[in-house]
DNA sequence: GAGCAATTCGA
DNA sequence: CGAATTGCT
């Protein structure tokens, strides 16, 4: 009796270090069925959105290529889940299904239904750890809690040993010819016009591109991490966002890659940057481990006084953030390049989310969907996390007071005002002194620069200085009213 | 460089 | 008891 395994594809589209592939190769089965199965409606409102749709169609060509080279072919089907992995059960005769665990609310929820159902129906099932780390349920304080701080969450994991990451296989058994699979291009991810252009030239998703990246970014940028991370014109972090999310690469092959560049280029300052692009991956693994344990989080603040917040309702204020057309540079230069691009530099994430919940007073939860529905590395945790964070509402006990000021975030990151000149071109002749605050520029200034304030460009839609003071008095309202 | 405004976390 | 991502006026 032939034995067969599949092999069940969500977010872990890689073949190094993929730990539910491993074992079905190790598992002595003669064939093995790789599949992916598209089944959006069991994400329930966090169904991919748009930018990750199109990173999701040409991951998913690149792992089709991938097991193509090796002799095998990715199945890809569509859901219902549970019965579309019945059927292949029944049209291949596998005994076995294997995974990769996920940590988002609505996939663990389902992942338990089906592997009880298998388990019921008389399967081998099989789940592994690859996508993170440390497992949300191995961290917790000295009162078993779960962290809801990064630093002493980062310091009480961070010198565990991580066991190295697995090889890729050479070859891979071929997949029965009866067995049937959709194409890429009916799961339909792709847009109808192609908004998507601008992300097919800047990147390039699958496993290779992961690593490419990575390569990259130890060999330009990890020297002057530290500095350069935080300068939005500058190429000065490591890109790795949607390859992370689609697990083209895992943090385990990212940490162990950096130790062995680290042993071939020493040096103490370069140290000081490797520990600093650690914790950014410790604060991944944080994002995963508040959600796992608080998974109301995309919903509902963590800070639950927060329930009570006075926003504003202002759509208009929403509409123009969304669109870029706020009159404050900084966030207007941000809102753009997320639009044009599918990205956005991480100090322009909190400044238009400071942006738009201390000043517009907007929910968060509407800035969260949008970031959700245009970041092509949109990430349930990591949009969760960043999000309370902003907003003050989130995990740690950041006071609510330590608003941006986007003016200042330009001076402080952008002091040649060349990001915002990238995306806000209207303002590119505009003197760097007045760059970021068009309003106070003298009208001489203005009109060397061929701009008329309302006409070329928004006046402000809001006064920085007024709103933060209404946002601190909203914020003590809510803080007595406990 | 202090003050924001005292709070919550976690050892 | 000390500490708390990345701030602003």
């Amino acid at each position: 009796m032939k034995k067969r395994v599949i092999v069940w594809f969500r977010r872990d589209l890689r073949l190094a270090d993929n730990p539910a592939l491993t074992a079905a190769l190790g598992g002595g089965f003669d064939s093995i069925v790789p599949v992916f199965i598209h089944a959006p409606d069991e994400l329930g409102d966090w169904a991919p959105g748009g930018a990750q749709r199109v990173w999701l169609h040409f991951s998913l060509e690149a792992l089709a290529a991938q097991l193509d080279s090796l002799g095998s072919r990715l199945i890809v089907r569509t859901g219902p889940t549970q019965e579309t992995l019945d059927e292949l059960i029944e049209e291949s005769g596998a005994s076995a299904v294997y995974w990769n665990r996920l940590y988002d609310p609505l996939t663990i929820a389902r992942d338990k239904k089906i592997k009880k159902h298998l388990d019921d129906s008389g399967m081998e099932t099989a789940s592994f750890q690859s996508h993170l780390l440390y497992e949300p349920w191995t961290v917790e304080t000295k009162q078993g809690k779960p962290y809801k701080v990064f630093t002493p969450f980062w310091k009480s994991v961070r010198d565990r040993t991580i066991s190295a990451p697995l090889a890729a296989p050479n070859t891979m058994p071929q997949v029965w010819s009866r067995i049937g699979s959709r194409s890429l291009a009916s799961l339909d991810l792709l847009p109808r016009i192609d908004w998507d252009k601008e992300i097919r030239e800047a990147w390039t998703p699958g496993e290779d591109g992961a690593h490419d990246r990575l390569e990259q970014f130890l060999d330009d940028a990890i020297e002057n991490y530290d500095n350069d991370r935080d300068r939005p014109a500058r190429h000065g972090t490591s890109y790795l966002s949607p390859h992370l999310h689609c697990g083209e690469i895992g943090p385990r092959q990212i940490m162990h890659r950096l130790e062995e560049w680290l042993d071939e280029h020493s040096g103490k300052a370069l140290q000081d940057h490797a520990a600093s692009f650690r914790s950014e991956i410790g604060w991944r693994e944080f994002a995963h481990h508040v959600l796992y344990h608080f998974p109301d989080t995309p919903e509902k603040p963590l800070d639950e006084r927060f329930e009570a917040f006075p926003w504003s309702g202002d759509d208009e204020g929403l509409k123009r953030w969304q669109r870029g057309q706020t009159g404050i540079p900084m966030v207007d230069a941000g809102m753009r390049e997320l639009w044009a691009t599918g990205y956005m530099h991480n100090r322009l994430r909190m400044t238009v989310a400071s942006f738009l919940t201390k000043n517009l007073r907007v929910a968060w939860q509407h800035g969260e969907r949008w970031f959700w529905d245009t970041l092509v590395d949109a990430d349930l945790a990591n949009n969760t996390l960043g999000w309370q964070w902003a907003t003050g509402c989130g995990a740690d006990a950041a006071p609510f007071f330590r608003i941006f000021n986007p003016a200042r975030q330009g001076e402080r990151f952008d002091a040649d005002g060349e990001y915002v000149r990238r995306w806000v071109p209207e303002l590119a002749k505009l003197e760097n002194r007045h760059i970021h605050e068009p309003w106070k520029a003298p009208a001489k200034a203005l009109k060397a620069a061929s701009i008329r304030l309302g006409t070329d460009y928004p006046e402000p839609i809001v006064d920085l200085k007024a709103s933060r003071r209404e946002a601190l008095e909203a914020f003590d309202r809510i803080k007595k009213s406990d």
